[in-house]
RNA sequence: GGCCCCGUAGCUCAGGGGAUAGAGCGACAGCCUUCUAAGCUGUUGGUCGCAGGUUCGAUUCCUGCCGGGGUCGCCA
């Protein structure tokens, strides 16, 4: 927390002096004010020791008849402190009722303390919120360096739908947690160097040998079939003539499969701009062990060693059902269950390589070296068997400095108009990233990948996202940003004579909103940052894509109330100094959709069309 | 069998120690001389899978069970 926040008193008041923009957070506000409060009050457990106010908390009440703000202080110290929590209630609203910011309190329930705010503080809470603009919500920085690993398909052909829901999940992510105000890397594992990237420049040379015109006939089993394959065998074709032509595999593979692995790349990084998702670096996991460093797998293998965590052993066979080849073998192994995984794990196959585990291993140790303590990696659902172990080398590797957090993506199933969408890999019909953004839109497929916990299955039909009606959230968040931008424009038209400009809003009076739903889009509002703050925390991003919706509803809820009661349209001839208010109001509410769009990678369209 | 995720309204899903558990869809009843009806309002609808435990308070946390999905050395 900045240092600037000592002493802090509210937002500016009325033609008050200019404040400089904090977090805007109402709740962090009162919640200050009221630790403050209890200290003033000499508060201390029934032992005479200091309280632990952790679990003191200023929140939103469930119900707005309750409220603009809730605090649990009597209920969580009525136990430490030994008194009744009704009486300890009572007590601190005596005192908070000095507080001008604060119009009514309220001791209800078990011992909740509601209090309702002056409106004087919405006025300037709100005028803050449109001088703040898009700043408004975004966390204090500083809060440390972050790593987001996601994506990191293979290299072996173009990106499918599967991909797409953890691509878009893990570049939210890091957005938010960029707001929020932590330095985030995006990060993107290019898997380059195992058994499936020589599998590609095998098939890679068969479509080289079909561009020198000989006749390569069906695709053999366990090669890729795929299309995309023939302009790079094309281009070897130019490149190389028929050097590589009846040649052994061993004077081709390396070069063809470079090549090979550069154009997948190239196609790759295409897939994912059209999704709008850049990540800043691409790591090789083939540069683990040929890169200038040298080998930097056996380097963290070291690393283990000398920790003590590796030792050489024998494994029980899996349970279930035993693999064909299962060889009951002394290894070396990693002595992962110190660390909560299930088994320990061996690190190196029988033909002497390493496994992708003791790559993976190298590669988040590299990214502790390079300063993240702090990971997230996104991976499909499939993956969840991986987590204990990969968790577990992340805090071994790093003396249990660093953590490592996985968010795992569920299956995306597709539909068109309530049909589900065959797919087949066999055949090659299976529907790449590329078609569904070309069909639909980034922003609806972005939208609906966020609309849903990731850790929950998404159903995805074809149709409904490209719908223009309320059942079509994307839509209809987006209408609710272009409403008002229709809005403004309204107003710029039949009240010539307001300032529309940010600082003319911010300047409006404001404590003219008094309309319960004006007030319920302030609080609405008002909820932004400590949304923002709880998607960055707990790695949810699906969370604001939920406050969006909910925004843009109390938008259009209020906008229609207009329709019965003409005096509350927020562009009224008859009340210029209402409409200044109001209009103010719904620039805030654009502002905070637009951020709220801005941060999930989806457009904030001015109109519709 | 071990581990992970899920189980909330007829359906699709939010919420997540606190007050009377929410939204959308569906169904039913309404609202267009209007700042965009591309929308809104109201009604209907729940034993928060089951059973214990922790707590002043559990739908939320813990344990067990039931049901659904995923996964289980040398694929990545």
């Amino acid at each position: 927390m900045r240092a600037c926040r000592a002493g802090f008193s509210g937002f500016p008041r009325q033609g008050g002096p200019e404040r400089t923009v904090d977090t805007m957070d109402i709740f962090a506000d009162f919640s200050a004010r009221v630790r403050a409060t209890i200290e003033r009050l000499g508060w201390k457990a029934a032992d005479g020791s200091a309280l632990d106010l952790s679990r003191v908390v200023v929140e939103p009440p469930r119900d707005a008849a309750h409220g603009d703000l809730a605090v649990n202080a009597a209920m969580v110290l009525a136990k430490p402190m030994g008194q009744n929590p009704r009486q300890l209630a009572i007590q601190l609203m005596g005192e908070l009722a000095a507080d001008p910011d604060i119009a009514e309190t309220e001791v209800a329930g078990p011992g909740f303390l509601n209090l309702r705010l002056a409106p004087g503080y919405w006025a300037g809470f709100l005028a803050g919120v449109v001088r703040a603009g898009d700043q408004f919500g975004r966390g204090v920085s500083g809060k440390g360096k972050v790593n987001v690993e996601y994506v990191s398909a293979n290299p072996t052909g173009p990106m499918h739908v599967g991909h797409c829901r953890g691509a878009v999940v893990g570049d939210a992510l890091a957005n938010i947690l960029a707001f929020a105000g932590h330095d985030v890397t995006k990060e993107y594992y290019i898997n380059d160097a195992g058994a499936q990237v020589d599998v590609l420049a095998r098939s890679a040379h068969l479509r080289y040998l079909e561009a020198l015109g000989r006749d390569i006939g069906e695709i053999p089993e366990g090669l890729y079939p795929g299309d995309y394959l023939k302009p790079v065998g094309a281009a070897l074709a130019a490149e190389f003539g028929t050097a590589f032509e009846g040649k052994p595999e061993a004077e081709w593979l390396a070069t063809v499969r470079q090549k090979a692995i550069d154009a997948m790349m190239a196609m790759i990084r295409e897939d994912l701009a059209a999704l709008n998702v850049v990540h800043d670096v691409f790591f090789s996991e083939k540069s683990l062990q040929t890169g200038p460093e040298g080998d930097r797998v056996a380097r963290a293998i070291d690393t283990l060693t000398a920790a003590g965590l590796m030792y050489e052993g024998r494994l029980e066979p899996p349970k279930g059902q035993l693999p064909e080849d299962w060889e009951d073998r002394e290894q070396t192994l990693f002595r992962s269950t110190q660390f909560g995984d299930d088994v320990d794990r061996p690190l190196k196959k029988s033909d002497g390589s390493y496994t992708y585990f003791a790559s993976d291993i190298a590669y988040h140790l590299d990214k502790y070296l390079r300063g993240f303590a702090n990971q997230i990696d996104i991976w499909g659902a499939d993956h969840g068997g991986y987590v204990k172990r990969m968790q577990a080398a992340v805090r071994a590797i790093s003396g249990s400095k660093a953590a490592l957090d996985v968010k795992l993506c569920q299956l995306v199933k597709l539909f068109r108009a309530g049909e589900p969408v065959k797919m087949s890999k066999r055949s090659g019909s299976f529907v790449t990233l590329r078609d569904v953004v070309e069909e639909v839109g980034v922003d609806a497929v972005r939208f609906m990948m966020l609309f849903r916990k990731s850790d929950a299955p998404l159903d995805f039909d074809f149709q409904k996202v490209t719908e223009q009606s309320k059942d079509n959230p994307v839509f209809y968040v987006q209408y609710a940003h272009a409403r008002v931008h229709s809005v403004m424009k309204q107003a710029a038209e039949q009240l010539p004579g307001l300032d529309l400009s940010d600082a003319g809003l911010a300047a409006a009076d404001l404590t003219l909103l008094n309309d319960a739903g004006e007030l319920g889009l302030l609080k609405r509002i008002a909820q932004w940052p400590r949304v923002v703050e709880g998607a960055a925390e707990s790695h949810e991003p699906h969370r604001i894509a939920f406050f969006l919706h909910d925004l843009a509803s109390d938008l259009h809820a209020h906008w229609n109330r207009g329709k019965d009661l003409p005096q509350l349209r927020f562009v009224n001839v008859d009340d210029p100094l209402s409409s200044h208010a109001r209009l103010a109001m719904v620039k805030a509410v654009a502002s905070v959709l637009a951020s709220g769009l801005a941060v999930l990678g989806v457009g904030a369209p001015k109109e519709m069309r």
